[in-house]
DNA sequence: TGTCCAGTTTAAGATTGTTTTAATGCAAGT
DNA sequence: ACTTGCATTAAAACAATCTTAAACTGGACA
């Protein structure tokens, strides 16, 4: 799961990503209300979770536009106070949860997973292609275990079976947006993923396609 | 996703329609207003980007004469200044969003898929002419895989079934905008597709037209 | 606090497919 | 028949990608 998480309160920021990594739950936090927009209008995430009171541009702003735009990636709203004024005008412009601050963690991270899993986004925990199965869950592909990133990559290349990704589109969903990631990293993984295809016998192969991206497809 | 992007900086240019492209969105790219209006006028793009500042025309009267003939394409205006009274007029002449610059790329590549509310992924686009399909998120014609130039030549005659394009038409395309390329790398590409497309055993031919360009059509 | 460990990042060299080059052959128009 | 423009090749140059191994990191645990 990936989420954007806007606050502009750097330690209480670095607190609750901290709490969200151990449960593996991958975070891009923007400081700004600004930044946090530009952010928000990527299709990069599961769930997007605004404080109100910001820098730049207020967490409700941010909410207005995405949802003008017919963004509808679940949202939460925090608020620093708990006003009832701003919970309700939240909830009007098409929030999906609302949380008062000083909040505990493990509450954010109980309405994250409960946001995830509503039917209508729903994530899926299990794919298939051909005689490959990825179970999401447990992170194994046919039984064998795999990492962190060898799992996201596996996923993005699984759920567009038809059609090639580009290094930049996993770099974005797996790595985030942090810093300037190499794209060798994902030469990398790639790598470790055919070796791991070959050792499960595998008929699947990720094929490159020079100058754009991978897919997979059946060993010719 | 296929846009039009009309911009006289040329390096700007350049390095947008980088950046575009690894985000597989395709950019036709216009350096002065009366090439911008011409192109904008085809019903070919998802998106228009008008910079406001331009020779010959400038993207206002693009845009409302674009808008006079009751297109609907959604556009973006560009100003190099953050002037407000551009931004009032565009949006009063029926822009639909506007963006101030200097812009991060990241900030139009939302933008833009916020107004064509298309996800990244999943996106197949494909191209027909008679017998052929060419696939472009796989780079595959009929099935047989093509490289990056030789897509980039199909897709340009394809996109013109009936009509001839010239040699500097596609080196500035699919090479770049810095002409100092031959045409004879046309040549060279044009060989190799019909080397493919009689592989293919298509009825399409590409016809030369001398001193003026190529164009597809059924064989003779 | 230090050590271990799995996972990740870095970097360099090997490899491969694509692009460019350039020489030659062919066809059309005058 | 001659000139110019185009077609075709194959080899050389190039750049993207692959692969490997070593360095690093941060968390877990003593």
């Amino acid at each position: 799961m990936r989420i954007l998480y806007v606050e502009d309160e750097k330690y209480l920021a670095e607190a609750v990503i901290h709490l969200l990594k151990k449960e593996k739950i991958n975070v891009d936090w923007a400081a700004d209300g600004e930044e946090g927009l530009e952010l928000a209008l990527k299709p990069n995430y599961d769930v997007i979770v605004l404080d109100i009171m910001l820098p730049k541009l207020s967490g409700l702003d941010i909410l207005q536009t995405v949802r003008g735009r017919g963004i509808k990636t679940p949202i939460i709203m925090l608020s620093a106070l708990n006003e009832v004024e701003d919970k309700i005008k939240g909830l009007d412009y098409g929030a999906d949860d609302y949380l008062a601050k000083p909040f505990k963690t493990a509450e954010l991270i109980a309405r994250l997973r409960a946001l995830v899993r509503r039917p209508a986004l729903a994530e899926v925990e299990k794919l298939e292609y051909e005689d490959l199965k990825l179970d999401l869950t447990n992170r194994t592909l046919n039984g064998s275990e795999l990492t962190d990133k060898e799992a996201g990559i596996m996923e993005m290349l699984m759920r567009t079976p038809g059609s090639a990704i580009t290094k930049e589109q996993i770099l974005a969903h797996v790595w985030g947006l942090d810093s300037e990631f190499e794209e060798n990293y994902v030469e990398v993984y790639v790598s470790y993923l055919r070796k791991k295809l070959k050792s499960l016998k595998s008929k699947v192969q990720i094929k490159t396609i020079r100058n754009l991206g991978y897919k997979l497809c059946l060993e010719s």
